[in-house]
DNA sequence: TATCCGTTATATATTATATATAACACAACG
DNA sequence: CGTTGTGTTATATATAATATATAACGGATA
């Protein structure tokens, strides 16, 4: 897993650690039960804080994401979260606020179903052969 | 239009009011060269600060959503803009984080496509008979 | 024993968000 | 003409979010 911070990024850099973090299980290049680095050593190969790495664990963690034992370390949990209500509402939340912008610029409905459809398919794609 | 804040929601008041502008643009509630209060009487109506509202129309003005005169006041641009670029790389990165995190929960693609189109549907219910 | 781990605590700095108050330039109205 | 109502700009203040720095703790492991 190659992740690089971007420190001019919109997102704060712990929320950018999150969603490479979550794009490794997607593409599942981060495999279930694998071990991430420890929040010492992932921060210094970031160039970030330990406190940045730990808040991204924490919020990973309380999503289902991760295992932490406090001195094994940090895992995969092999029992990853499901689309439950909590993440439904998000989902239609954000996606609300893209279709309404989409809309008042009159992007195509198909264009805008073709650029979901072409995620889902890069996604899908980078797992290659695994499982 | 009926706006209302929520003073403990995750997005800063000045993002929820440039999304419900957006949100009135896209269901046509608002419609083109139609006038919105100025800045201090909208302010006044949500309970906010001035500079709050005055923020979110600098947003929507420099995304070419409005058009401000100085002294006329604020119109909804009869010239909305379309889906350039900027906005095309926006809703990619936006969808991106959405769809990982879908995948990652095994959330169905068709089950994402249909809330898409959903929200959409719905969008352009609100339209009614307008134009 | 020494090392590594997540964790907790404290402190500091910067930026983002939101408010408060005041003044300015300009146009429209009476 | 003066008054009023625009957006705009400026200054100040307060709080929260973000990020870093440093230190210490308790528990496992080599």
């Amino acid at each position: 897993m190659i992740i690089k911070m971007d420190f001019e990024a919109d997102h704060p850099i712990y929320r950018q650690l999150v969603d490479a973090i979550k794009e490794g299980i997607a593409t599942r290049q981060l495999e279930p039960n694998e071990a991430l680095p420890s929040v010492r050593s992932f921060a210094a190969d970031l160039g970030i804080n330990m406190h940045t790495v730990n808040k991204a664990y924490q919020i990973l963690k309380n999503d289902g994401f991760l295992l932490i034992h406090r001195q094994k370390g940090v895992v995969i949990n092999p029992q990853l979260p499901g689309a439950d209500q909590a993440f439904l509402d998000k989902c239609q939340n954000d996606l609300k606020t893209l279709v309404t912008e989409a809309v008042c610029r009159e992007m195509d409905e198909a264009a805008f179903m073709k650029m979901c459809q072409s995620l889902f398919h890069d996604l899908k794609e980078k797992r290659g052969n695994k499982r």
